[in-house]
DNA sequence: CGATGTCTCGCAACCGGTTCCACTTTCCGG
DNA sequence: CCGGAAAGTGGAACCGGTTGCGAGACATCG
């Protein structure tokens, strides 16, 4: 019952006209049009979308790839993409595909497989060079939210930028021992993180100064247990900390707090993201607005889709300096530098 | 290029033995069986959901419609599902309905119509009259998680029972001036918080106490920019606090330290949930697990799907209770009434 | 030994749309 | 007024699987 057949024998015409009449395709009259299109919503017809995918090829669904669901940062992008989707009629499916576990490799080999979808986001994968292959073995197209794949189109902060300006900002107000905290060593872990320690490193060698790196999870547990060490320890502790993120920025404020180290008199911190915690703790940050990345990456991916042939695309956000009450000249500097009346 | 009949054709029998060998429905000899399963795999041949979906009208799809997705409860449930569903082998559509928006009134009205899942999971939804008709006339099994809906299966916490253990937990240990933080008025606001407020009044009247509630949004700054005000009032600061939900009550910590009040020997603070920070905040809570409810919200709807028979089930889970270190006595008790040694 | 039952497999009809093609009608420029 | 193009419509072939039905092979049983 109730399919197009129905509606074309209610509305007296063809199934063809019908399917004409409805989806816009191809000549039909005003009128016939407008008859179909009444028919349907009295008899509370929908299209199946199966038979429609059948017969286009087309499935109007994006397909979501990312390792956490429950991170501030892919949840923000998700919502972004979400919103995006919703607004153009496409259906969004996710796919969970954390790091090592067999349902990552289920999703590559035979989840992805399925191309239940016309097009694919992948979020912060970091896919090894089989995965890589798959995804872009498809041959659907594919926008990466993070990271530096030629293979795809990426959406992404500049990292590099981002953690030099956040250094540059400590450096400007005159901290010599400025620590970076979270992320494993130089050359391992996620892409992110080494960009952002490099960022952090370059900017500290263009400075003349010494950098400093306290690996962590990066995570607010992480940032805090790290911190508590490192603020401990009376030969370590610097003046000023670039975190890897906010979420490490807010553990170091929150171990200072317990340490009785007072933020930012005795202690200046910067973070990266401008989570949606950082105004609540005064924190200084460079801004990225996950939830516009994710919204970027599904208007980019749904032009791919409606252009076929175009070329891909590197798009690189800079982010935004938010100063807040986190971040201060270091002690003992002479009030005046910083513009405080005496 | 590439279908089952191209399978068949290599493989040297029709179409309907080789559909009969991969799906493992009706007859197959074990070596057709067998030859047919090999050609596949040296074809890479994967069926077209879109066609199967067609034919057998199961799509192996399951939609997910919940208001948010980037606050922990929303986003552990989802990990829950997904785990389940993937494992499984089915996928899953996200359909985000934030409250009062249009997108909310899309997903309803178009979207869920469109049927592209065999049944549907919705978290904290709070349906009206009109979308829960929608929901549940769309004729596929529906689980809630979190909720009251006997139109519906439903997994969920027990509110009422967790705050009332929370609150017991307080007046054990000899607490008389006790505060609900969180949440909207008594007859307003989500389902979640009205239960936890009512279990909480009903413990405290059992208690012969006078309940004292101190409405705030249900997050972190939440909790934490009403904690302040309520704890920097002398005539209305509570000696414990029973926060709506674990953000809350880690705002209220940390608003307590910011105003130099140490938690738990001037103010015992309790929450529920068990988040994913409370354990590095020493927050003594009544835990629920959002990701097996999400699990166990997916099982049971796979059951539904398996035997269409099957009943609306309710499973109400009891919440675990943690101690740790922001709950003690209140201030004054003589130290031997929680035993410890003098 | 014949009847009945269980396998095994192919044919063809679906599932519900979309679209190519052919045909008729209308429109418009020359 | 005529010829070709554009508009409007229906018939039928697809898209790629699944499945009811029937035919044949073979085993089992009375």
């Amino acid at each position: 019952m109730g399919g197009i057949a129905e509606v074309a024998r209610v509305a007296g015409v063809s199934k063809s006209t019908a399917s004409r009449a409805l989806t816009g395709n191809g000549y039909v009259s005003p009128a016939t049009r407008e008859r179909v299109a009444r028919v349907a919503e009295d008899l509370g017809y929908v299209a199946s979308s199966s038979a429609s995918s059948l017969a286009t090829g087309r499935t109007r669904n994006i397909g979501v790839v990312m390792p956490y669901l429950n991170r501030w940062f892919f949840a923000e992008v998700l919502e972004g993409v979400q919103e995006v989707l919703l607004a153009e009629g496409f259906d969004l499916t996710l796919y969970d595909a954390k790091p090592g576990t067999e349902g990552r490799r289920r999703v590559f080999d035979d989840f992805l497989a399925r191309k239940r979808f016309d097009g694919l986001i992948a979020v912060a994968l970091e896919p090894d060079d089989h995965e890589l292959e798959r995804l872009v073995g498809i041959g659907r197209p594919v926008v990466s939210v993070v990271g530096d794949s030629d293979q795809t189109s990426v959406v992404g902060l500049d990292d590099v930028h981002a953690a030099r300006r956040a250094t540059a900002h400590l450096v400007d107000l005159g901290h010599e021992r400025i620590t970076f905290l979270g992320g494993i060593s130089d050359h391992e872990g996620p892409h992110v993180d080494r960009e952002r320690l490099g960022g952090y490193t370059s900017r500290m060698r263009d400075a003349g100064l010494r950098p400093d790196h306290a690996p962590s999870e990066v995570s607010l547990p992480g940032g805090y247990d790290v911190a508590v060490d490192l603020l401990s320890d009376p030969d370590r502790r610097p003046t000023a900390i670039v975190a890897a993120c906010d979420e490490v920025a807010i553990g170091a404020i929150i171990a200072a707090r317990r340490l009785g180290i007072a933020v930012p008199s005795a202690l200046s911190v910067v973070g990266i993201d401008n989570h949606e915690y950082s105004e609540m703790f005064g924190l200084t940050t460079l801004e990225q607005s996950p939830r516009s990345q994710g919204a970027a990456a599904a208007r980019l991916l749904l032009d791919h889709l409606r252009s076929p042939g175009t070329d891909r695309t590197q798009m690189r956000l800079h982010a935004r300096l938010i100063v807040r009450g986190s971040t201060s000249p270091p002690p003992g500097t002479p009030s005046v530098a910083v513009g405080v009346i005496p």
